[in-house]
DNA sequence: TCTATTATCTCGCTCAGCAAGATTCTTGTT
DNA sequence: AACAAGAATCTTGCTGAGCGAGATAATAGA
């Protein structure tokens, strides 16, 4: 058995054009996570903190409300760990907690118009530039981004 | 003041097929971020962890060898949290320490070749999945590809 | 009303990561 | 050669995010 192994894993996917993409995508998830890290330390916050904003943001564009419990199982958390994270941005003014009127046991979590400022200031221009780019693009290339990341997210389930 | 300031700050860009793909990316990046959380959990890790592993066999791929301090940098670890990272994934059988014999301070980190078979296992079909999506594309099709992740990069410095 | 269920919170704990400083080795100076 | 200065890693003691278990409060069904 003359071959080394070991090298032979690491290589495996000969290299070429579509593992430069590869790459790429993972790099660029990699920037955008050390994006939104800049903004949490920033604003002396915490990456969960950052996820529970957008999440929070998210479903306030969709016109649904968000309580306690709904946000931390979107992002993975438990009950004491979400009253602690909910506590954490209570404390620095980006949420406030609200009791359901219809249901008194719930607790609805709202945005503060300030925090949400905050984050276009930081993730709006990286949407702008985006749109900008995409702007550029006829039909076809569009397909081929939209494919391609469409396509990714089914992979990575 | 008639108009309501809120709700056009969180609409602030008009949605339109770029915002569709602007929001694509970002599941991109969250769903890319859950698969490489799932293998740290299914393998008693923590994403520090796997970040750390990828780290060093990138490193590995481009024939470069990584010292303790050089991974903590990358990972935007003190030197305490390192030293406890390297301790955890050497306790784990997936890296050993190996003293540098030019220079005897340094420790080069090695990664265990199980080690690089498990991730294989785990990450390979997501490459694999990549790479056959884009074996479709024509020359202009992976220029768009390529033409946006590198315009996002850029802009999340 | 009484019980089961749901939603959130409290308490005590574990462990990743930090700050400060100790240790070990290298390099330049005298 | 010996010593000082600097570099790379490790040790110690601590903070705080998140977990498990269980308490509390409100709703829904019998």
């Amino acid at each position: 058995m003359p071959d080394q192994e070991g090298e032979e894993l690491v290589e495996r996917a000969e290299p070429g054009p579509e593992m430069e993409i590869v790459h790429l995508l993972r790099a660029v998830a990699v920037d955008l996570g050390r994006h939104s890290t800049r903004f949490a330390q920033r604003n002396g916050m915490h990456p969960t903190d950052v996820r529970a904003l957008i999440t929070l943001m998210d479903a306030a564009r969709a016109g649904e409300e968000t309580t306690a419990g709904h946000l931390g199982t979107a992002l993975g958390l438990n009950s004491a760990g979400t009253t602690a994270l909910v506590d954490r941005l209570e404390r620095a003014g980006h949420v406030r907690r609200v009791r359901d009127a219809r249901d008194r046991r719930k607790v609805t979590i709202e945005v503060d118009e300030r925090a949400v400022a905050l984050s276009w200031s930081h993730f709006g221009p990286l949407i702008d530039r985006a749109v900008d780019l995409l702007r550029g693009y006829d039909e076809r290339e569009l397909a081929a981004v939209r494919g391609f990341l469409t396509g990714m997210r089914k992979a990575a389930v």
